[in-house]
DNA sequence: AGCACCACTTACAGATGCTGTAAGGTTATT
DNA sequence: AATAACCTTACAGCATCTGTAAGTGGTGCT
């Protein structure tokens, strides 16, 4: 079943539309406050958000930009701002889709469920600013350039891009790609590092991945 | 460049998205008649369609129906009908998105390229039914099961879907997979097309690839 | 019913590409 | 300058995929 979380500080049109949800079959939840919402909605892990732009403190328009940097789920915006020049903002700072409040509960179900339908077709998708990764077939696009990676080299990537734009640890690469927190040879990270450095330059992300002495490695993307 | 697909009976708002279109740098077409749109439209090969409703003789409803269950493009329903209940029937049937006449262009071009980026990130997939077949790296999807194929049934998996409800002939498959008109030895193909069907037994579609008795072959799903 | 043709299946072996090991070189830190 | 961490290249084992071969099964025509 889909999960979807609803961003509104209304405490009353937050209900209304949980209710609405939860009635048409939906697993509707919410952010418990407005400190770290983005954190607080990563650890939701949705598979859609409707987003209200009037929240306090933080701009939903803010919120909206820095999710879709790392966003695994389509954004609907939800506003009372009605005018053209709200739409176009919000569908270029890359929303999926845009209502105004008051709205009909069976349009924004409609909405939504169209979302979701065309999201769920690459559910396995991870994305990172406008590089993205199928974690199926380890199928790499950044921006207009497509590359396949072998297994190996798809799994540290992929750790990296989730881990991104922190650390990825040596302990943590090595448990995600084969399974020991022991790492028995080092040399077999660098050896891959290495073919996944190559892999990434085809594709002109030359030095995406840095080194962090010690400790582990980064994906370092300019647009992040 | 992408190249949008204007669907519209009357001549002087045909003209008017076209050149809204073309203004903003796409390549803006329309079918030259209406008597066989589908067709037609299927040759234009558009990365995203405009549909009117009102069209003369067919429903541009049914249209969209009967697209959308081959359509590798976004389709989005432009219409004077305004009311709630139309939204949601295009909605149902799989239209990627609503608006309704007059529309401001800067709107119409907002929503379109909204569309155009989302799809840009799995133009490689190609669908028929609820089947889906990525043709960088032959990911099979049916409903909720996936299976990675092997390149030659990939290949020919793709032939079956793109002439489906069709038959693909033996010579087509031929110069499809091995890049020659003469079937060098027809074995090969009966081999591949036995790998293929246990592939796609595991996915449940146990007898979607049927044998045409010195034709060829066709891929039958119950949905189409 | 018998025959020819087409279609299907299984087993096998060559080719390809991926993976880890090994060894030697380079960079950074003290 | 010395040491530890990191990087690179080459090589060989391994798995997977692919086409060949050979034999079985089914269909349609006379």
């Amino acid at each position: 079943m889909y999960r979807i979380a609803v961003v509104e500080d209304d405490d009353y049109l937050r209900e209304e539309l949980l209710h609405t949800f939860r009635k048409a079959g939906y697993e509707a939840v919410s952010p418990a406050s407005f400190e770290a919402v983005e954190a607080e909605i990563a650890a939701l892990a949705p598979d859609l958000v409707v987003l209200d732009v009037n929240l306090p403190g933080k701009s939903g328009y803010d919120l909206c930009k820095s999710m879709k940097l790392r966003a695994s789920f389509p954004i609907l915006i939800l506003t009372a701002r009605d005018t053209l020049a709200d739409e176009l903002h919000a569908l270029g700072l890359g929303a999926d889709d845009f209502l105004t409040k008051p709205c009909h509960p069976n349009r924004l179900l409609a909405r939504t469920e169209r979302l979701l339908r065309t999201w769920n077709r690459f559910r396995s998708i991870l994305t990172a600013g406008s590089l993205s990764l199928d974690t199926d077939t380890y199928k790499l696009a950044y921006r207009d350039r497509v590359l396949l990676l072998p297994e190996t080299e798809g799994k540290i990537l992929k750790l990296l891009m989730e881990r991104c734009p922190d650390i990825a640890g040596k302990d943590e690469l090595f448990s995600a790609v084969w399974n020991t927190e022991e790492f028995v040879d080092e040399n077999i990270l660098q050896v891959n590092m290495s073919r996944l450095r190559k892999s990434l330059a085809k594709i002109g992300l030359g030095d995406a991945v840095q080194n962090i002495r010690g400790k582990g490695y980064v994906l370092e993307l300019e647009e992040l």
